[in-house]
DNA sequence: TATATAATGTTAATAATTGTTACATTACGT
DNA sequence: ACGTAATGTAACAATTATTAACATTATATA
């Protein structure tokens, strides 16, 4: 069997049975397990395999590998156009989208301490901002389309204070909006008490 | 078996079991206690999963994905259309889907304090609205063609008026309408179609 | 055929994993 | 609180895998 038949079929049996053992490849093929370690070599440094201790798995392509739930938004469901976009960065290389950053900021509350890293867009210039250091603007008159109560965000807080003066609206930091928006949206805690 | 491989069928092991003990993953996969508690370090530390005496339960809470129990209405099994749809959120990353809110707001008074968030959507714009601040509209003549007693839900008060002032029938606030249709005690089940 | 080159095999040293033992800690019944 | 059985942990031994160096074989080409 010529080298790459083999090296082919190595990677055929890994992706079929996500992982396989140098030693059974070794006996599979015919070749010694030297051979088998020699072959692997470029299929884990292309990054198609991972070594594993004792033999490789199978690796799905980097941007499965970031397991992204789906398109839709994790918390309502919509569709989710970046612009208005908050997303959840999680351990184990996940990333959770929410349509807007009303679905960003209940999700971020969920999710507390597990969140790496929460990103949302400029308003204006959907320049890419932390939502730790996001300005949030809550109750304007000016309506997105996306989900109530909304909420806007933007990267600079006089711009924020400006579009408040210009459209009505009350603007907010991080900690300030996340309450906000689960005091406005909690309803069983709510609806027992009253 | 690989040592990766024994590693994953120890995470699922605990993910669908809830939790196994040391001496039973020892005896399933065949290698010693010693090596088990090797194995499920690295997951305690991650936070994967929870040592307890003896064995180890799965971490719950954790960002892994938003559990959403299936496509189909979580009361009729009818197929769920967004913009009609009432979603409940639970405890555990669990997300309930409702067809309407005929069904959603039956099976949120059957989970009461459980419920977190409740979301609904505007039927005329489609956007997110708490539940607990939305309009209810029953007894309408216009049918949608999902649930009886049909219930519709609206962001704004005015247009819910609006809408009975042309089509007939009433507005309910959350708690008014989860009662409303508890007495009317219609499961959905016996009307639905699919 | 002779020879260079690439591929593969062999061996031994090194490194990683796993098992064993001894002892510490915890849970639980008395 | 105490004693006992079960479980956890650390140290070390045994096993297994990896790597590098070198030997051997296969292949191509003059």
């Amino acid at each position: 069997m010529l080298a790459s038949e083999r090296r082919e079929k190595i990677k055929k049996l890994v992706q079929s049975r996500n992982s396989v053992k140098i030693s059974e490849l070794s006996e599979l093929l015919g070749v010694s397990e030297m051979t088998i370690h020699r072959d692997i070599k470029p299929l884990v440094e292309e990054g198609i395999v991972i070594k594993t201790f004792g033999g490789i798995t199978y690796a799905k392509n980097r941007s499965e590998s970031i397991k992204r739930s789906s398109d839709d938004c994790v918390l309502c469901g919509r569709k989710v156009d970046r612009r208005l976009s908050y997303k959840l960065i999680l351990p184990d290389n996940e990333v959770e989208s929410a349509c807007c950053a009303h679905c960003g900021l209940l999700r971020h509350r969920q999710l507390g301490d597990q969140v790496i890293q929460a990103i949302c867009y400029d308003f204006f210039s959907s320049t890419t901002i932390s939502a730790l250091s996001a300005w949030f603007v809550m109750d304007t008159s000016v309506d997105v389309g996306c989900c109530q109560p909304q909420v806007l965000t933007f990267g600079r807080k006089d711009q924020a204070e400006g579009f408040v003066k210009g459209f009505g609206g009350r603007v907010l930091s991080f900690s300030e909006a996340i309450d906000k928006v689960h005091v406005k949206m909690a309803c069983c805690k709510h609806h027992g008490r009253g």
